[in-house]
DNA sequence: AACTCCTTGTAACAATGGTTACACAGGCTT
DNA sequence: AAGCCTGTGTAACCATTGTTACAAGGAGTT
């Protein structure tokens, strides 16, 4: 695991610092779909990201939705993180997004980095700065955007994320994450079509105007 | 100085940051309505809350506002922590809720202070952790709740940090804080004070269902 | 009292998004 | 081919929110 460790971390962590990490995590391969984090649970450990992806959704009581921010290589949940040192239970669902590879960090070894390297604080409160940011542009999304841009992005973020221009999504997955009803979008889709921003597939959707 | 900072953060520092936080900082009295950070300026100092309390506004592109929350005393402002580190830009304004009294400590001595304190540490942690919170509180309301219950919220919210069941706003106010428009506000007030919630007078709500 | 400024009330209408209901298409199984 | 399941298209309707326009009230000033 060590080389995949320096591969993403490696500019980041001093060597030491890494045999450690290498020491006390254990390396997991998670395939798309695999939940993480459940909402209420507690959690024992950090993740850090090596490659795939990470979706992060919120919900509320009547269960419904609402897509949060993408994790990708080089990230950490600050939230997981945050929770680990409140000792308070999840405000998150994490989901793989892709096929991931990621290394789970004990939180006492977590803790302990913080006063010993100066490189993991720093990674520390970037992750931290990173969350805020995207809790910000989720929050913009939300407030200031209507329901055919926050799809046009939401598109343009899985296609980022994905590195593929074929959005593999049923129009019902994306009502859950927009957190909206399954017309809803089914009917934007057919205008952003007819716009030629996309085209519909079935069972995916091709992006064409990216940018 | 010393003994307010004791006051309000006696419990959280030994005396030793105490004395240097007395020594390096600047107390400050904020009137009502006093800006303290505008979006997008550079920020080189943080904001220890002694007593009263900041409001914290999102804005996009075209102006439009929205309330993200509040600070209190024993708060920090994470936000303007995450910009230090990264000397980014300001992506929130900030603006004195009631007269305010607090600390502004230059950004280096918060830095140093991060690897030599570890009460420090977790203090900035700990603020990390509740402005991720509230964060995801204004999501909640914004993203599950019907105009008409931010309302409710809002005003419960101002009750709470006022300490006063008079809310001293405008409707036009009001408006901007929940980014809709003022006959909006006004029409879902009328319907509040119809349900017995609130009493409307001139110039300033009365909270009667507060819980 | 007359005037002015700010605030609130209200009606009428538009736009966006949510709901229900149903048809139909694509792909898979039997 | 017939049957089935899932996913998509569409219409009709409703609810909520946003917009425009105007009336009127309260408080202070002249």
């Amino acid at each position: 695991m060590i080389q995949e460790l320096t591969q993403s971390y490696g500019h980041l962590f001093e060597n030491e610092l890494l045999e450690e990490i290498n020491q006390v995590g254990t390396f997991k391969e998670l395939p798309e779909g695999f939940k993480l984090i459940e909402i209420g649970e507690y959690i024992k450990s950090m993740p850090l990201l090596i490659s795939g992806a990470i979706k992060v959704l919120r919900e509320d009581q009547d269960g419904d939705e609402l897509l949060l921010y993408f994790l990708e290589r080089g990230d950490t949940c600050a939230m997981t993180l945050s929770c680990c040192l409140g000792q308070t239970k999840s405000e998150i669902r994490a989901i793989a997004e892709l096929d991931t590879k990621l290394v789970m960090v004990p939180i006492r070894k977590m803790e302990e980095w913080v006063g010993k390297y100066r490189t993991w604080r720093n990674f520390v409160f970037e992750s931290y700065h990173n969350r805020l940011m995207e809790m910000l542009e989720a929050i913009d999304s939300i407030a200031f955007m209507k329901m055919d841009e926050r799809l046009l992005k939401y598109l343009h973020d899985k296609v980022k994320v994905t590195s593929d221009i074929m959005v593999h999504t049923t129009h019902q997955e994306i009502a859950y994450e927009l957190h909206t009803s399954r017309v809803v979008i089914s009917r934007l889709l057919k205008n952003l079509e007819k716009l030629g921003k996309i085209k519909i597939h079935r069972n995916k959707i091709e992006v064409i105007d990216r940018h």
